[in-house]
RNA sequence: GCGCCCUUCGUCUAUCGGUUAGGACUCAAGAUUUUCAAUCUUGCAAGAGGGGUUCGACUCCCCUAGGGCGCGCCA
């Protein structure tokens, strides 16, 4: 193999559902090593299932893939399109006697199959028409084109991540190339993409280590060259098992409804199954740099939301206000039901953006940490602030809202006026800074209070407080 | 059933035969504080079990157990 050609890596996901985490790191690492090398990062949408693949999850797909950062090289490429190029290697290999002709039909198939499991022996298919001559054929019959495969030795798969994992040919049945309807098997088709693609270096999840034995089969059989192989382990969910919905197997776009940062999944799906020391916040630039194949773990990693909201959390306080008050007023505008911000609003979201952003773990709870700005008027109390709203609190306001409202309306100022109000009143900061803020805000929580009075201005502030000085 | 892979704190991981087994998340406590966060400090917490190899094993080998993946005319 020539040594010196720039790498080609791809990742090809099947239209048949959304875009999924694990599919995501796929991508990915597919990405990162691509861009680490210089090489090329293809999208192969591998669409041979024309019953299951459908347009809106090859949209999916695509959408999770920007969304995510992840640009590919080149034309996206269709597989299904492809069918007659493969079809055509399906016979060259009938015409070398490197594939054959099976007329067993798939009742006959599954027959066997039942056979095999009752009597405990491995479940493959027996080779009956491996040496059959064709003209027993029925003819006219539908007839699927198999691989002729070795029976005997053994097919190592050299893997980057896994090492070198043998197995007995006599373990790997002959697979069907082309069906009866003259359609490509994925075995067939994948094998002849990546050649003709010039793929290098192929990186995919773990359950595709069996599959790489029987794709080297027909590479063999070709005498095509080999890709290099990494079969990254696959993410489980938190109890070890598969990943389900509520485990984090979600589509990627229910990350970012979610209030997920792109940069922030980047970084935890990296750290999710390869390392670099003790490096946990890594931006894609330094993944870039840094990415490998040698540093991929070899064990299966389970899926924790409480290091995404972590990291999350991180480049949240990290990104830009304006681009944080964009995509906050974004996310609202996409809910259901839709929200949306007047110019008002958004101004006061991004006035108020540099307390919001240090306390929110997702832009969701951000935006709902922000609810307050939205809209004018008297806020409805919480729990926690109707107590704060007692009669004691309320006889505080009453107090205090004139000299309150006498001076500046900078953040600076109020605070001046409220600390020396609470001095003369024999009171802790807290004692009147509380009531404010539950009359201000409707929360016991929120941003610096005085700033927040600042970004809604003297007299909605007035506005708001004077509700609640009976 | 057959084949393949995996196994260090609860979780993600470092260690590439010799370390008080390190970091991060979570959790707990403290500092700070107008609330909540953030930040800082401290703490809890690990080599699945059993055999080898070796002067010495988390690290290498074998077995067992547990978990995962695959075994389609799906991909």
């Amino acid at each position: 193999m020539t040594q010196n050609k720039q790498p080609v890596l791809r990742f090809a996901p099947s239209p048949t559902g959304y875009l999924h985490i694990g599919g995501a790191r796929t991508a990915l690492f597919n990405w990162l090593y691509a861009r680490h090398t210089g090489g090329k990062f293809l999208l192969r949408i591998e669409d041979t299932d024309r019953e299951r693949s459908t347009p809106e999850a090859v949209a999916a797909i695509l959408e999770g893939m920007e969304w995510l950062g992840l640009n590919w090289d080149d034309q996206t490429v269709y597989q299904f399109a492809r069918s007659g190029r493969h079809r055509e290697i399906a016979e060259q290999l009938l015409a070398e006697g490197k594939a054959y002709r099976c007329y067993a039909t798939p009742q006959e198939l599954e027959e066997m199959r039942a056979e095999q499991r009752a009597e405990g022996k491995p479940l493959r298919y027996d080779g009956r028409w491996r040496d059959r001559n064709p003209s027993e054929a029925p003819s006219g019959a539908p007839f699927v084109i198999r691989l002729r495969a070795p029976q005997t030795g053994e097919t190592i798969v050299h893997d980057r991540v896994q090492g070198d994992v043998r197995f007995a040919n006599e373990n790997l049945d002959d697979m069907v190339l082309l069906r009866s309807d003259g359609t490509p098997t994925y075995m067939l088709a994948v094998v002849v993409d990546d050649y003709d693609m010039d793929i290098t270096h192929v990186i995919r999840g773990a359950d595709h280590l069996n599959n790489a034995a029987r794709q080297l089969q027909i590479i063999h059989a070709l005498a095509w060259p080999i890709p290099v192989y990494a079969h990254v382990p696959l993410i489980h969910g938190p109890d070890g098992a598969k990943l389900s919905k509520r485990h984090g197997a979600l589509a990627v776009d229910a990350y970012r409804e979610m209030g997920y940062l792109p940069e922030a999944m980047r970084n935890y799906l990296l750290r999710l199954g390869w390392s670099h020391g003790d490096e946990e916040i890594i931006s894609t630039e330094q993944a870039i740099a840094w990415f490998n194949l040698e540093n991929i773990g070899r064990s299966p990693a389970r899926f924790d939301f409480k290091k995404l909201d972590n990291l999350n959390a991180h480049y949240i306080r990290n990104t830009d206000d304006r681009v944080l008050a964009r995509e906050v007023a974004a996310l609202l505008g996409r809910m259901q039901p839709p929200r949306h911000l007047d110019d008002r609003a958004r101004s006061r979201l991004l006035a108020a953006m540099p307390g919001l952003k240090e306390r929110a773990k997702t832009l969701v709870e951000l935006a709902d940490a922000a609810d307050f700005l939205y809209t004018d008027g008297p806020r409805a109390l919480d729990v926690q602030a109707a107590k704060v709203l007692s009669p004691q609190g309320r006889e505080i306001l009453a107090r205090l809202a004139p000299s309150l409202e006498a001076g500046d309306w900078t953040s600076s100022a109020i605070e001046q006026r409220v600390r020396q109000f609470a001095e003369e009143s024999g009171l802790k900061l807290g004692q009147v800074a509380q009531p404010i803020r539950a009359a201000v805000t409707g929360k016991t929580t929120s941003p610096p209070v005085f700033d927040m009075l600042a970004v809604l201005g003297q007299q909605e502030s007035s506005n708001r407080i004077r509700a609640y000085t009976q």
